[in-house]
DNA sequence: AAAACCGTATCAGTTATATGATACGGTTAC
DNA sequence: GTAACCGTATCATATAACTGATACGGTTTT
């Protein structure tokens, strides 16, 4: 079963995106593979505290991407081989690295300087 | 006054959080200082292509933020203090990038391969 | 078979966001 | 002073996002 324990609902961005983030991200790191179960609408509603309304749009948007497949009845799965995997990986990685690049270029920091306060925030690797 | 040459339109989130963040952000860089003048509700509508009361809602959130001040019948003018600038300075720079090291802690980056992957899409730097 | 889930659908209602039009009175520039 | 511009306010309208409740029929488990 998916875990959400770390997931925390933002403000700014609509809750089933951030859900559909969330997933994506998930199988980015590898933690979410292929045919791993889905938690049901109602059990993650409960659990994030919103509608079954809106988690129902997340996975319905996810279902569009071919991202996870729903059965009338039964649980939902993930179904992604590892080309979408790899496709999923790169879009996002990509694009939330250059909206944090477009953030720190508009504020004007050298990519040195913008490196360096990164480094600074993450504080020891891990 | 102040340019809005570069500002592009996002979706995602609200116009007139947009807004703010490119104001908020040309205070941390430098190119918009204290006293200056801000284009007119109008003139900025018509520029963006958005409607004047989405303008207007930016606007009358920066000045409840004490940002800028706005007299009926006149221009509004930037009012920010150099601790203003300094707070608005760190805040900016820490929240947007801390958004950033969640996402690639999610997606299970280590510090080092998040640097690497920001420093190889930043580009050359300047 | 029955109970416990599950996906799906529908209804109504609220809030946030954005558009469009218009108007009033204050300020500035000519 | 007067025309042009400005901030502000108020209508109405539309759509997106979210909540809340309820229901139907299919699947899984016991």
């Amino acid at each position: 079963m998916i875990s959400f324990e770390h997931f925390i609902l933002e403000d700014g961005s609509p809750i089933y995106a951030q859900i559909i983030r969330h997933i994506k991200r998930g199988i980015t790191a590898g933690t979410i593979k292929n045919q791993d179960e889905m938690p049901s609408r109602r059990v993650l509603s409960a659990l994030l505290g919103v509608n079954p309304n809106t988690v129902q749009k997340a996975y319905r948007l996810l279902e569009e991407e071919k991202i996870i497949e729903s059965r009338s009845g039964a649980k939902s799965y993930v179904t992604v081989n590892s080309d979408q995997v790899e496709k999923i990986r790169s879009q996002l990685l990509e694009s939330d690295t250059r909206t944090w690049i477009e953030a720190m270029k508009q504020m004007g920091l050298s990519r040195e300087g913008a490196l360096r306060l990164a480094e600074k925030i993450w504080g020891t690797p891990d």
